[in-house]
RNA sequence: GCCGAAGUGGCGGAACUGGCAGACGCGCCGGACUCAAAAUCCGGUUCCCUUCGGGGAGUGUGGGUUCGAUCCCCACCUUCGGCACCA
């Protein structure tokens, strides 16, 4: 027996399946029967700042790889791509700190990655490989960009947006964690800016449902919270003596009697065109603040703005204040306060002396209201909104949370927006022949606070795509969640140079029918995808409106109890532990290391226990082929227990996406078969062991097939369970006298009810603790118990 | 404050539908091989008591349902995650 080499076999196997395109998956041609049986495995595309792949990545990929190959030989026709979500400020900021230029940087990154997975080994189909900084498929990301402003779903507006003073550009609300810049930790500041936005509040409501989609609790939960979809009403209040309306929000209808003042934000245009000097004083201080530096004061101020607004169910003339508290980018930028029913109208009120009015009682009914009177909660704000709805002052409305997607980005390492601003004709599409616009070289793309495109005349000048006049290109980058909002559907129809996918391509492999990636990723880019897919099916370009049928998170890899992250540097790579132990022990060790979907400890030192059972598997699996009789019988207790294997291996991948229990179940295995190597039936358990390993570990996998004198395990089928064998003869009845185990009886498998008692009863140790009496109440469960109660 | 998830040996964890708690692995202890060590192999390893037959306790805490609860119900504690002056 030669010694167990892993960087051998496993360079061997891997040139072996490189040499074969054994990992390839054409698409079903035009008019071709394609197979029923279709499975879209994907993990979220690594993001190629780095110089190396991550434990969390093998972790992810690996997982992905043991799905491929179980449903492949499972009879599954199985697409399982790759790509490089190669935009962004990440790489872009690493370039700087190297001096070079990002594409330098990025390209050298995927090279290393690229050969970082196939040393792993995993199941890729490369000829489907995509990078979101190619020509090729930033083509399509424009293309998809006009579509969205053609179709009314992207627009540009003036207004408040999120500026990381750092970087230097506008970040998204997800980026934003406590006032400040996740990425780099950067206090956020407000600026006004002319912006792209993606109409995502346009599909608030249809966010919210996950028809067809099978995605775990938590995710929609965030998500949920995320869109903050509230239903309420919006009533006038007029200011008479300037004769204007002013709209309020409010969930609690039902409290508009108890109303007794009227409270502004900072931001709203009533203060800057009416409110009183002090007032817009005021204003001006609190709205320099941050929002979180507001939520962090426990006090509440305010002003007097100098006038009263009328509330529309009485005409009671209510003061109007301006306060900080009151958010201008949450529902009207105004309230009705009502101190009696809300905590902060009240602290608000005690504050300022200002009259408080009990509006409900203590059974939930309303007091005070005139007409409205004994109504519940409920009924009240039905009753309410309905009565000011018949005079043009009120309407339920539905508030979100949820704000339009902000895409504009004042960076360089990103997607061009195709559009001319022309003086003339004003806002251009580039024509759709003249797509892409390429990302110019440029020598300084260094962030100054205005776009590093803006300052390339060779790029901005550009003539007028309608009037030929002399017009300027944007020169801002989009958001990469542009690219990974649809780099998912590239994947089926890499090579099509005439449009992004072609449609019946796409339905006939889509939705992903498994996405694997991390819940960080829950209110960003699982949401913009599925954004981008409801607006295609709208839009007739897909037949479906959900992007991913099963979503499952994987936890995080810690290392010393912190999450491995880039920016927190204690990223441990798999090359070491690939050179120390091979890529089969390192792909068993990420998945044996605990549930995966829960966060779990990098122990180095662990990967030992997976070395030590990879040698003794291929020394054990020699020995069978060696002393094994062949071809061997197929029912004895070894066969039984590799039955059993089978089962328990197929069921946990495919139906619990669990992956560590099937490792355990096959070191079981093998170490029965180490205790009988030539037993009749060693054969065949071996044969299982290896085959059911394959898709953790398929190199060795794949060497030790051939020492059992078989080829091609890869595409061998999957194995089934006998259903005749996972049957046993005999079992071990479990006797308990008072739910307490007093003894253990092998016993045959057909005895019926009355024999397994007979039986129990004739135990020395259940009469012991019977004490001669008679059993009260005997419980029976065949295969398992009987429990006598006295 | 609202919403969600999780608490099991020294450690990672298993127990899938209410039926043997602790599979598998790490670590540790003992033994074999060795001049010795490493590697490998064999045995042991929840805790307490024990006359070595066995007995008792035990899955965050306290109750409940049940012949029987890690699993179901109620209350609480702790940890983690999401949202949050959101009207």
């Amino acid at each position: 027996m030669d010694r167990y080499e892993p960087h051998e076999i496993e360079a061997k196997w891997q040139r072996v399946w490189d040499d074969e395109r054994a990992f390839h998956v054409p698409n079903p041609g035009p008019g071709e029967a394609a197979p029923e049986n279709h499975w879209y495995q994907l993990e979220m595309l690594p993001y190629p700042s780095g110089p190396s792949l991550h434990m969390g990545h093998v972790l992810n990929y690996t997982m992905g790889d043991v799905q491929t190959h179980v449903r492949r030989r499972s009879g599954w026709n199985v697409l399982r791509p790759m790509g490089w979500d190669a935009f962004g400020l990440p790489a872009e900021n690493a370039a700087i700190r190297e001096g070079r230029h990002p594409r330098e940087t990025i390209e050298r990154n995927i090279e290393t990655m690229r050969a970082q997975m196939k040393r792993l080994g995993w199941a890729i189909d490369w000829e489907r490989e995509v990078a979101a900084h190619q020509p090729t498929f930033y083509r399509w990301t424009q293309w998809l960009f006009q579509q969205f402003v053609k179709n009314g779903l992207g627009y540009r507006k003036e207004g408040p947006v999120n500026w990381c003073p750092n970087d230097q550009t506008v970040i998204a609300n997800e980026y934003i964690v406590d006032g400040r810049c996740e990425r780099c930790g950067a206090e956020v500041e407000l600026r006004q800016m002319t912006q792209w936005f993606f109409k995502t509040t346009a599909y608030a409501d249809e966010l919210l449902e996950y028809e067809g989609a099978e995605w775990p609790e938590k995710t929609m939960a965030i998500q949920r919270n995320w869109i903050g979809r509230s239903e309420g009403a919006e009533l006038l209040f007029h200011v008479d003596e300037l004769g204007m309306d002013i709209p309020v929000f409010t969930t609690r209808a039902d409290t508009l009697f108890g109303a007794t003042f009227f409270v502004v934000a900072p931001e709203h245009p009533f203060v800057a065109a009416h409110a009183s000097a002090e007032a817009q004083d005021y204003a001006r201080r609190a709205g320099a603040r941050q929002t979180e530096d507001r939520a962090a004061e426990t006090e509440k101020t305010g002003v007097f703005t100098g006038h009263y607004a009328t509330n529309p169910v009485n005409g009671e003339q209510l003061p109007i204040w301006v306060a900080d508290y009151v958010l201008m980018d949450y529902g009207t930028g105004a309230i009705m306060a009502v101190p009696a029913h809300d905590e902060r109208d009240g602290q608000f009120a005690e504050t300022f002396g200002l009259p408080v009015v009990q509006v409900i009682d203590d059974d939930g009914r309303l007091v005070n209201s005139e007409r409205f009177d004994g109504l519940t909660i409920e009924e009240g704000a039905r009753a309410i909104v309905a009565a000011l709805e018949a005079e043009g002052r009120g309407k339920a409305t539905v508030n979100y949370r949820l704000r339009d997607w902000s895409v504009s980005r004042q960076r360089y390492w990103g997607c061009p927006i195709p559009y001319i601003h022309c003086e003339q004709c004003g806002v251009v599409p580039v024509p759709e022949e003249e797509l892409p616009v390429l990302l110019p070289d440029i020598e300084d793309y260094a962030p100054k606070g205005k776009p590093p495109l803006a300052q390339n005349e060779e790029y901005m000048n550009v003539d007028c795509p309608q009037c030929g006049g002399p017009a300027r290109r944007d020169p801002d980058t989009m958001d990469t969640f542009v690219d990974s909002s649809w780099y998912f559907i590239r994947y089926v129809d890499p090579h099509n140079e005439t449009a992004p996918w072609d449609r019946a391509v796409a339905d006939y492999w889509m939705p992903v029918s498994q996405y694997i990636g991390g819940i960080d990723h829950a209110t960003g880019h699982l949401l913009y995808s599925r954004f981008f897919v409801k607006a295609l099916n709208d839009w007739g370009l897909l037949g479906f409106r959900e992007p991913f049928a099963r979503l499952f998170h994987q936890g995080w890899v810690q290392l010393g109890g912190t999450k491995m992250s880039k920016t927190k540097g204690n990223v441990a790579g798999p090359d070491e532990i690939i050179a120390a132990y091979g890529a089969d022990a390192v792909r068993l060790y990420v998945l044996f290391m605990g549930p995966a979907d829960q966060d779990m400890e990098w122990v180095p030192e662990g990967v030992e226990g997976i070395v030590r059972f990879l040698r003794r598997f291929w020394r054990v699996i020699h020995d069978v082929a060696e002393r094994a009789p062949s071809p061997g019988e197929r029912d004895g207790t070894l066969a039984r227990k590799a039955n059993e294997t089978i089962a328990k291996v197929t069921d946990d991948v495919l139906r619990r996406f669990q992956f560590h229990t099937p490792i355990a179940a096959v070191m079981e295995l093998v170490n029965e078969l180490s205790s009988a190597p030539d037993a009749p039936d060693a054969r065949v358990a071996a044969e299982t062991a290896v085959s059911v390993i394959q898709p953790y570990a398929p190199h060795i996998a794949e060497e030790l097939w051939t020492v059992l004198g078989h080829e091609r395990l890869w595409e061998e089928p999957w194995p089934e369970a006998d259903e005749a064998l996972l049957v046993r003869e005999t079992y071990e009845l479990v006797v308990q006298v008072n739910g307490k185990v007093r003894d253990r009886l092998q016993v045959e498998a057909s005895l019926g009810e009355d024999e397994l008692v007979a039986l129990a009863r004739e135990s020395e140790k259940v009469r012991s603790h019977l004490n001669g009496g008679e059993p009260r109440k005997t419980i029976v469960v065949p295969g398992k118990l009987v429990n006598f109660v006295v």
